[in-house]
RNA sequence: CGCGGGGUAGAGCAGCUGGUAGCUCGUCGGGCUCAUAACCCGGAGGUCGGAGGUUCAAAUCCUCUCCCCGCAA
């Protein structure tokens, strides 16, 4: 494997990036460089913090570039044309890069996206996947074009999205997609693998998460409310007003009872949970939060708190 | 110095215009029931996050500190 070692850039930010930077490592793979956002505030107080990307690289011993601002920044690309790398790989960078980085690498540039393209191509593929209800998902190693992931794909692997959370399936992609990127370089280094261009005519996108698109609507079915749960956790989070405050529901269960309730009204309170009426039928809320207070089983949320039959949720 | 809520029995909460603490659940013992997240009776279990201060007296007021969470990102 080690006279497949080549000259590696690597850009992205998030924890997910950072399986594929850690494996791109260990393949023994040559890593003069990695860039990554800029430290942003984050958390209460605003206080400044380092992105995984970047803590990951100094674990490793590899210098750490945070530019601001990249396109047109000559700079960069200065730096980049020396680093003459083989491959630029990137994984959840955040931005997009501008077609004078795509030119540099001379193999191009390797991006490895959380979903099977061109099904839900763009910014939180994982989240819309659970959310839209699919049934499986995975990652794709494709090449990175000036379109938004419209570039042909190399090699994909695929999982079962059962009941997964985000948090759980991002962090398998993640690892998936780090092997995938390593079996892959090779091969797309010496062209035994020229991959296959994206049937545009299927293309889905998966845009920004808002904090509202976190705001249950009750009339649908609780089959689509469980998977919005699983899928905006952990944020923005499925949630309902609850007495003017958010009430968040982080595991809930479709039950198949009918329910001729108002949506969003209580029907029962149970150690089971909290079933609320949704779509005609019940959704069952079973780990909760009010505001100020931790993730707790509706049981114990009952407990202090009496939430009478027939309350309505908003 | 972004805004805000909170740390009280094993769990979830109330008490906070000062006088050594209460509720729901659980737990232990007893009773009742064909049965039920059952019901009835009784008991155990808390230095009220930590350190100072005010006071005859603080969970309750003041100061400092540690930890948790919501908003915002």
């Amino acid at each position: 494997m080690s006279d497949n070692s080549m000259k590696v850039v690597f850009m992205g930010t998030p924890d997910f990036a950072v399986s594929s930077l850690r494996a791109l490592a260990g393949a023994g793979h040559d890593i003069p460089l990695v860039i990554c956002q800029p430290d942003r505030p984050k958390g209460r107080g605003h206080k400044l913090q380092a992105p995984p990307v970047k803590t990951a690289a100094e674990e490793l011993g590899i210098n750490v570039l945070q530019p601001e601002k990249i396109k047109g920044n000559e700079e960069l690309f200065g730096i980049l044309r020396e680093a003459a790398p083989d491959f630029i790989v990137v994984a959840a960078y955040g931005r997009i890069i501008p077609k004078e980085i795509l030119d540099i690498p001379v193999h191009g540039c390797i991006n490895v996206h959380a979903s099977l393209l061109p099904e839900l191509r763009g910014a939180s593929p994982i989240a819309a996947a659970i959310v839209s209800g699919k049934k499986e998902t995975g990652v794709s190693i494709m090449r990175v074009e000036e379109g938004l992931d419209t570039g042909r794909v190399y090699l994909q692997r695929r999982t079962e999205i059962g009941r997964k959370h985000t948090p759980e399936l991002t962090e398998e992609l993640a690892e998936l997609g780090a092997a995938a990127l390593t079996e892959a370089l090779p091969a797309i280094a010496d062209g035994t693998n020229e991959g296959v261009p994206q049937d545009d005519s299927r293309a889905t996108y998966a845009g920004m998460i808002s904090k509202e698109d976190g705001h249950i609507d009750f009339s649908k079915s609780p089959e689509e409310i469980d998977c919005m749960v699983r899928g905006y956790d952990p944020w923005p989070g499925a949630y309902a007003m609850l007495d003017g405050g958010i009430f968040k529901i982080w595991d809930a269960e479709p039950l198949s009872a009918e329910c001729a309730e108002a949506p969003g009204t209580v029907a029962a309170c149970s150690p089971d949970g909290i079933d609320i009426s949704a779509g005609g039928r019940i959704i069952r809320a079973k780990t909760v939060q009010a505001p100020g207070k931790k993730r707790m089983a509706a049981s114990e949320f009952l407990k202090g708190r009496n939430i009478e039959k027939g309350t309505v949720l908003e």
